[in-house]
DNA sequence: TCTGGGGTCCTAGGACCC
DNA sequence: TCTGGGGTCCTAGGACCC
């Protein structure tokens, strides 16, 4: 059986290299060619790593303890996350994307979807050089771009751009040879359980798993495994998504920088947590019927006992109120608190999120949400100006001693001059 | 000592109804 | 006392993504 990619359609993906450590540095100089590496908040794990660090063994996602060795040895750079800058840095290259075609999926902080099929096939592959070189240009970023028939497939060309030295690939046709050689574990959509399943039917490349069979895939994975397959045979199932929506969920959780025991403190961060989500909804004109409480202490301690609860109360109103919400999530931590444990991480998750001018019919609610909106609106401006958690609730605590650790910020603000680097003449 | 955080979608199975 | 079949809706948990 053999499937050929007749589809005009051209996707491109264009993915930021290394971006954290792109971002950090911009503004750094001097570790252009030096192993440098991003740790994830708490400055737990490696989330980013320059071509420097991945030669010198440095894993993806692997604890930053276990490598302090590696890291030590070849005088590694080390930053904490900062988070603001690169949001900040990401909105830029989008821009640029933008103008390059108006039917563009920002899929995730460092990569976009762009439609590309008005583009000649002989010419596309210089646009996409084009693109790559404006964004460097413009933000100092550098990208890498993959371009096919269909998402899936310019995944796959992107991939290979990234150890390529032009850094653009177009997969068109004769594709075989190249999915032949593309590890199945690589392919979008195939993740740990996934590739381990294919592996034991000996699929273990894209090209295999372009070629089998429906049914097969059908019975043994679920609809995304059979569109994965559709795709690698240039058939376009998974669509871009232009236009952006709403989220419908809402999690903010973050580890302690120490472990923490006492009901007192996790009631401090849940609180902190329940502030920072019910921000986040209201920017985005939003609110929750429910709300969903977390702990748990460390999975990876074998030493102490593991417990993990969850609470999730449903709401009889519609709110994206601060102290309501934060009023019910600490009923809930109190009822899923356990005495004795060293607690590690806790969260809390708003979901069944609506748009907040779609009414519901209460009688008080109007009296209540006009009163409660005003006290928000003010809070939120507050904060906007002054820094997060300017103005918080008392219950949120002050000088957290259950912080996260940032040992490694670069500390830099592109709202300001100071993070400018200088240069001497 | 030290192992991130924030999402989406799918499915199996339970609850409930007729 | 025992026992059908079919349908919908909801949710928890799993898998995946970056």
């Amino acid at each position: 059986m053999s499937f050929t990619n007749n589809s005009k359609n051209k996707i491109a993906l264009i993915d930021c290299n290394s971006f954290y450590v792109s971002c950090e540095r911009l503004f750094n100089p001097k570790i252009q060619n030096m192993p440098v590496v991003v740790l994830s908040n708490n400055d737990g794990c490696v989330i980013s790593r320059s071509i420097e660090a991945k030669k010198i063994g440095i894993k993806m996602g692997e604890p930053y303890f276990k490598v302090k060795d590696l890291v030590k040895k070849n005088n590694v750079q080390i930053f904490s996350s900062n988070y603001s800058l690169y949001g900040d840095l990401s909105r830029r290259v989008m821009r640029i994307l933008k103008g390059f075609s108006d039917k563009i999926e920002i899929y995730s902080i460092d990569e976009a979807f762009l439609d590309l099929s008005y583009v000649k096939d002989d010419q596309v592959k210089e646009y996409g050089k084009k693109i790559r070189d404006l964004v460097l240009k413009w933000t100092g970023i550098p990208t890498s771009v993959g371009i096919s028939s269909t998402k899936t497939l310019s995944k796959i060309a992107n991939h290979i751009a990234k150890k390529n030295e032009e850094g653009v690939i177009f997969l068109k046709d004769n594709i075989d040879n190249t999915l032949r050689n593309f590890d199945i574990a690589d392919v979008w959509g195939v993740g740990k359980q996934l590739s381990k399943l294919y592996k034991k039917n000996g699929i273990d490349n894209a090209y295999n798993l372009k070629n089998i069979s429906n049914t097969w895939v059908k019975k043994s994975t679920n609809v995304l495994g059979a569109k994965t397959v559709m795709e690698l045979r240039g058939t376009a199932c998974i669509n871009l998504e232009t236009q952006e929506t709403k989220r419908k969920s809402c999690c903010v959780s973050r580890s302690f920088g120490k472990k923490v025991e006492s009901l007192e403190k996790l009631r401090e961060s849940v609180t902190t947590h329940c502030l920072n989500a019910a921000e986040k909804i209201r920017t985005d004109k939003q609110t929750t019927r429910a709300i969903t409480v977390f702990i748990r202490t460390s999975p990876f301690d074998k030493n102490r006992k593991y417990y993990s609860n969850s609470i999730t109360i449903d709401l009889p109103v519609a709110t994206s109120n601060s102290l309501e919400l934060v009023k019910e999530a600490i009923k809930g931590l109190i009822k899923i608190y356990r005495y004795g444990y060293f607690y590690q991480k806790t969260g809390i998750i708003l979901s069944k999120l609506n748009d907040s001018c779609e009414k519901e019919f209460n009688l008080l609610a109007p009296i209540m949400e006009n009163r409660s909106h005003t006290l928000m609106k003010a809070i939120d401006f507050t904060n906007a100006k002054y820094g997060r958690n300017a103005i918080s609730i008392a219950q949120a605590g002050v000088n957290n001693s259950w912080k996260m650790r940032r040992e490694h910020s670069s500390k830099i603000d592109t709202a300001s001059f100071d993070s400018l680097p200088k240069i001497s003449v």
